[in-house]
RNA sequence: GGAGGGGUGCUCCGAAUGGUAAGGAACUAGUCUUGAAAACUAGCGCCCGAAAGGGCUUGUGGGUUCGAGUCCCACCCCCUCCGCCA
């Protein structure tokens, strides 16, 4: 959410900001309403105030009559404040439902764009110029790992070395349903010790096991609702699934003030994960790349509210997440979101992707994006600077993802003969080198 | 699911015969001090307003009333016990 004064004196970059993410909104409407919604405030305030007055001039009235006129005079009050109360929920309601559907600006350096196709390329690693070669696996030009052969894609080798069963998946738990077994089931838990050891006891992250079942306030306060209420799993109690640990992260300090010496605050949070994909039905429809069901690791910053420190985290955030795979030596690129690819309150949004090679292209793996106060302002989580309480900035991005990234894994380590080489980095925690014949 | 108890100002403690949130603590700034503590002064939630000023705020939403922290209804959360349970 937006400060309704910042929207009142920049109507016009907020306009931009919107048309640039292809949201949208009606924010002359929402001027009309909020100039209603401040005249009948001014109207209602002096209202109460006459009846403030007369209050306490009934109760000293020493002369009953007196007393009596004073209260009739106030009945009539009474009745026109009511009938401006009425008026006044009735605009709230539309104040409030257009407020929560204004997106957050964009930064300047966002490009326009009309999906994610039109996301740019920022670097890409290894180096395509062959700096960073001699630290990654066998690439060729562009950075791209070589194949002499017809490459498999993670659909076949996870079925090849009976790591994963789709067709069991979907008997028990519908489409987009999945078991991952033996080697398959041992790369994710070796994937999750590894980034559990490079997080767990890192400076400055408190490590959180976070609640995946939520109530509505927090999705509301990410922005993930009312918008997005088609792609959550919603039970029968009204709380909802979330999709994100950021979630949860995000609703631990809602309705509270901290103190701008514990900040920044930076939680390494793990919960399981729900997306119901809808409106992405005949998109990778097979295999464990698009699931409904899966694990992450996530990091959640709260920073002081500085762009510069936004930036400065949001940077790190981002090169946090490189660090792992470099370490899996996975060949990927990061591209800066264009306009329309990014969410409402995302203020700049990084995509990391990693090589498929299979597809002949890079698929995200990370998204990594700052908030400035959209979701704290919508959260009240505040912080106080010396007399003033300051809305805190917000950021994440995924620490690691599991089961996806194994798709990248296997399709980029397969040998010639189907095998799947383990990467060094993990082969403690799987318990061996290769996965598949000639072991 | 059942029974009982509870929720007061950014935070903590805590008062208020239906008459419009007392008082503390903490915190911030200042005075004093070599420095600190103490003491003292002011500030210390949100909205409208250039300001003066006004309004709102006792878990949430309704209702009764000239007037609700207080009375009524519904809901939320926390605690204790019972039941069920990995």
């Amino acid at each position: 959410m937006l400060d309704i004064k910042f929207i009142r004196d920049n109507k016009d970059v907020v306009i931009a900001g919107a048309k640039k993410k292809h949201i949208k909104v009606d924010i002359d409407r929402l001027l009309q309403v909020d100039d209603k919604r401040r005249a009948l405030q001014v109207s209602i305030d002096e209202k109460r105030a006459e009846q403030n007055n007369a209050s306490v001039a009934i109760a000293g009235a020493k002369d009953g009559a007196e007393k009596q006129g004073l209260i009739s005079r106030m009945q009539n009050v009474k009745e026109t404040l009511r009938l401006e109360e009425e008026s006044m929920q009735e605009i709230m309601k539309e104040w409030r439902d257009l407020m929560l559907q204004v997106p957050n600006v964009p930064d300047m350096t966002v490009s326009e764009g009309e999906s994610d196709a039109d996301n740019k390329e920022v670097r890409r690693w290894p180096d395509p110029s062959g700096s960073s070669r001699a630290e990654s696996r066998e690439v060729e030009d562009g950075g791209l790992p070589k194949f002499d052969f017809p490459t498999r894609s993670h659909t076949e080798l996870l079925l090849m070395h009976d790591m994963a069963d789709y067709e069991r998946g979907a008997k028990v738990a519908g489409f987009r349903g999945y078991f991952l077994k033996n080697d398959g089931a041992r790369l994710v838990w070796a994937l999750e010790r590894f980034v559990i050891e490079r997080f767990v006891n890192r400076e400055g992250f408190i490590p959180a096991i976070v609640p995946s079942l939520v109530r509505r306030e927090p999705f509301i306060g990410t922005g993930y609702l009312p918008q997005s209420e088609d792609d959550l799993y919603k039970t029968q109690d009204g709380d909802y699934l979330a999709g994100t640990a950021e979630v949860a992260t995000m609703g631990y300090y809602m309705d509270e003030v901290l103190d701008k010496k514990d900040l920044p605050i930076k939680f390494f949070s793990f919960s399981p994960c729900f997306r119901r994909e809808a409106g992405s039905h005949g998109k990778d429809t097979k295999g464990i790349f698009r699931i409904h069901e899966f694990l992450k690791y996530e990091q959640v910053v709260l920073c002081e509210a500085s762009h510069e420190e936004s930036v400065k985290h949001h940077e790190d955030l981002t090169k946090n997440s490189e660090e792992l795979l470099k370490e899996l030596k996975l060949p990927y690129r990061v591209v800066i979101n264009c306009g329309a690819d990014l969410g409402l309150g995302q203020v700049k949004k990084y995509d990391i992707e990693v090589w498929m090679p299979s597809e002949g292209k890079y698929r995200e793996t990370h998204s990594s994006s700052y908030f400035h106060d959209f979701q704290t302002r919508r959260l009240n989580i505040r912080y106080r600077d010396g007399e003033t309480l300051r809305y805190v900035h917000s950021l994440n991005n995924t620490a690691l993802a599991v089961p996806r990234i194994v798709t990248q894994i296997v399709e980029n380590y397969q040998n010639k003969d189907g095998s799947i080489t383990v990467p060094e980095v993990l082969r403690n925690y799987v318990g061996k080198e290769k996965i598949g014949k000639s072991n």
